[in-house]
DNA sequence: TGCGATTAAGTCGTGCACAACTAAATCGGA
DNA sequence: TCCGATTTAGTTGTGCACGACTTAATCGCA
C-alpha cells in the first residue's frame, strides 16, 4: 500500500513510520494545535476545556472527580484549576461534609461561555475530516487501546 | 452500543465522552505512561526516544529534518538535544557548507543504545493489544486526521 | 475510642510543546 | 555585487503532565 513492502517486521520495528505510538503522538498534537486559535476566543486553553466540559455537563465535581473523567493528576489539575477561577469561569471550595474534598462549580462566566463553545465541536470535526464511520471506529479503537494499555 | 443513544447530536455534541478528540489525548497520554518505565531504562523520556528512532534510522540529521520527521518546533527540539547531548547520546555540530544548520548525530553511546531499545515497540505493540489489523486501521485513520487537521 | 492506614488536594522539580522573538547565515534579483 | 527577504537554530515565557512528596481530614478496626 505505501511506499515499501517491510510489513513482515512491522510489529518489532524501529522505524518511526511504522509505530501507532508515532501517529498517535502527532495526531494529538495536530488537534490541540488546531484548536488553540478557536479556544484562545474563549479565554480557554485546551486541557482547560476539557475541564469546562465537564463542569458544563456536571455542574459541580470535586477534583478527584475531575482527575477521575480526564485521566488527570491533581498535580496537573491544582494549577490548571487555580488559573481558570483566576479567570474567573469558576470556584472552588472545600466541602462542608468532607473537607477533604474540593467542590469545583462553575461562576455566571463560566456558564455563560458555554454558549460561544457550542460552534467548537463541530468546528474541530469538520477539520478532522472523518466520516461518522470513521469516526466512531476511531473512537472505539482508542477506547479499546487506552483501555488495554492502562490496565496491562 | 453504549448506554444511551444520544447518537442524533453527537457531531455537535459537547459531551467530554462523545469527542474523538479527548479520545486521542487521552490515549496518548496512556501510551507514553506506558513507556515510561521501559525508557528510564534507557535513560530515555518519550520524545528523545522519538528522536533516536530517527537518528538511528537515518544516521545524521539537521534540526530542521528532525522537526519535519517529528512535526515539532525547533523551541521544543534545541531544549531537548541539548540534554541528550548533555547524557552522551549525540553529538551536535554547525555544517561547514551551510552553518545555519546543526547536524546532529550519535555518539558510540548513543549507537549502542539501539539493542536494549529493539524490545521496546514489541512489549508496547503488546500492551495496545490490537490485533494487527486494527493497528493498520488506527494507523490509518490517524494520518488521515493529522493530515486533514494538518492542512486544513 | 484511639490510632495507624487511607484518601484528597496541593507543592515542587523536570521535561515537553508552542508562540513570539532574536541572531546569524544564505539566497536572489535589481 | 549588494542588499532586502528568507532560512535556520536557538531563547524566552506560559502552560501542561507527571512522579515524589507534604499536609490535613477521614476511616476502620483492635
Amino acid at each position: 500500500m505505501d511506499q515499501e513492502a517491510h510489513h513482515a517486521g512491522e510489529q518489532g520495528s524501529l522505524l518511526l513510520q511504522d509505530q501507532l505510538c508515532f501517529a498517535l503522538y502527532a495526531a494529538s498534537r495536530s488537534v490541540t494545535t488546531r484548536y488553540r486559535p478557536l479556544l484562545q476566543e474563549l479565554g480557554l486553553t485546551y486541557p482547560q476545556y476539557l475541564v469546562m466540559l465537564v463542569l458544563w455537563e456536571e455542574g459541580s465535581v470535586s477534583v478527584r472527580e475531575l482527575g477521575t473523567a480526564l485521566q488527570l493528576e491533581s498535580s496537573t489539575l491544582s494549577p490548571l484549576l487555580k488559573r481558570l477561577e483566576a479567570g474567573g469561569l469558576i470556584h472552588r471550595e472545600r466541602r462542608a461534609d468532607d473537607e477533604r474534598s474540593v467542590a469545583v462549580r462553575l461562576t455566571r462566566a463560566g456558564a455563560d461561555l458555554r454558549e460561544k463553545a457550542r460552534t467548537v465541536p463541530l468546528a474541530i470535526g469538520e477539520a478532522m475530516g472523518l466520516t461518522p464511520e470513521q469516526d466512531a471506529i476511531a473512537k472505539h479503537l482508542l477506547r479499546l487501546l487506552t483501555e488495554n494499555v492502562t490496565r496491562g
